[in-house]
DNA sequence: GCAAATGTATTGCATAAACCATATTTTAAC
DNA sequence: GTTAAAATATGGTTTATGCAATACATTTGC
């Protein structure tokens, strides 16, 4: 792995501001790793910029009494984490994980906000990406409302497979824990173990440890449709 | 109720764009009555323009399997609807009906993006309002997912009395059917009744058929903070 | 003004899924 | 390399909530 992998054209920041942009960005870029398992930034905090995700992979996720969390996301290279904060709060309305080693585009408030002043269409695009995620927002809202357990267990896994992809072998390149599947399902450990160990036996996926491999995506989106 | 409510001043449009496009505004916008439970427009339906609420009452929908609907939100005037298709679809992923009888401002795709390539700052605002609107979803998948079926039911007691406000004898200005109340909270209508009548012996709330009345605020607010 | 549709009221019953308890295995930390 | 801390594995119990059934009331369209 590179110490850098900014190419200066494959994030979002990067392939929809001006290209004469990329000049100042590449000397107020600050770019930062992030080990597994280790906090971007805590729901809560005060926000001081944006994240370009180069590398690696990153749960959003958000708090809820005691120690419940609800995963909003998972993302993946090119994406973008912490936009949130730019709405009219400042503080960040969600916390942001390392799943694995990651690597991110570091770009302040500040900066990004002389970038929002300056380029229109930059700014437009953010508006459309922002629409598109509400989009997305209300799609799981209703999700989480009406659909069964086990469909949203079976939607988590197709989501998985879209985000993250897989190698050669079939196996998702992140192995992602049952707690982290319970999480953005919105149900419990327990639940998600016993239905992963039905849908083995049913050959529907195949798990080695945290990694999992779906054999068969259609029955998948079949128990998604027929869940109530 | 006048036959033209529109200010040219209180409408998002009008609030945030530059004073000058009012005059254009005047002439291209279109002011639509809808009855009471009439559809706006519907899931689907090919996106041909955005509606600026000016009077009445709103619910904003999504469908899944058979009958089972989730309500995405409720809105009153100023609101916006229907902002969901500008993103890269041009179909509206949700569906809007009329609560009441209501008058809004079209304003179609065409002159909007017109708008929205002329005024740097008014799609500056429109970001903003975006990004606030998807905490609200965050927070709202968070609470459906999380938080156990009293404590949403009360939660959308307490958004309806925001959104609504209430008349002089203490009573929300727009009666919602235990169905709707039902399909915001993500449960079922016998549930809510059993809910709501509890409530009503607890003195926490008074009900009138549709018309319901918030006595213990507080309470409410205590029932959300205890659901799990 | 009447019919049809929609919403309300009310109950018990069934059950999905959370909760609890406990043992084992894997992963991370010093 | 040992220990602590997560994560996994797995059963049994409980309960919140959805579902079915049925009667009545209210709204709305024609």
């Amino acid at each position: 792995m590179s110490t850098d992998a900014c190419d200066l054209s494959s994030c979002f920041l990067c392939a929809n501001c001006i290209p004469e942009w990329r000049e100042v960005i590449v000397v107020k870029k600050e770019t930062i790793h992030f080990k597994k398992g280790e906090l971007i930034f805590k729901e809560g905090d005060k926000v001081n910029g944006i994240y370009f995700l180069y590398s690696g992979a990153v749960k959003v996720h958000k708090q809820w009494v005691d120690q419940k969390e609800l995963i909003i996301r998972f993302t993946r290279q090119g994406d973008i984490v912490g936009h949130r904060g730019l709405a009219a709060g400042d503080l960040y309305p969600v916390s942001a994980t390392a799943l694995a080693a990651s690597e991110a585009c570091f770009i302040s408030n500040v900066f990004l906000e002389t970038i929002l002043k300056a380029d229109h269409s930059f700014t437009y695009r953010l508006m459309q990406f922002y629409s598109s995620e509400l989009q997305k927002a209300e799609m799981r809202m209703r999700n989480l409302a009406l659909m069964e357990v086990k469909g949203r267990i079976a939607e988590t896994l197709l989501e998985l497979l879209e985000v993250f992809g897989t190698n050669a072998e079939g196996y998702m390149t992140v192995p992602v824990t049952r707690q982290d599947i319970a999480a953005y399902a919105g149900t419990t450990y327990e639940t998600v173990f016993k239905f992963l160990k039905t849908l083995t036996t049913d050959k529907i996926i195949n798990t080695d440890g945290k990694h999992i491999k779906i054999n068969a995506e259609n029955k998948l989106r079949k128990i998604v449709k027929n869940a109530k």
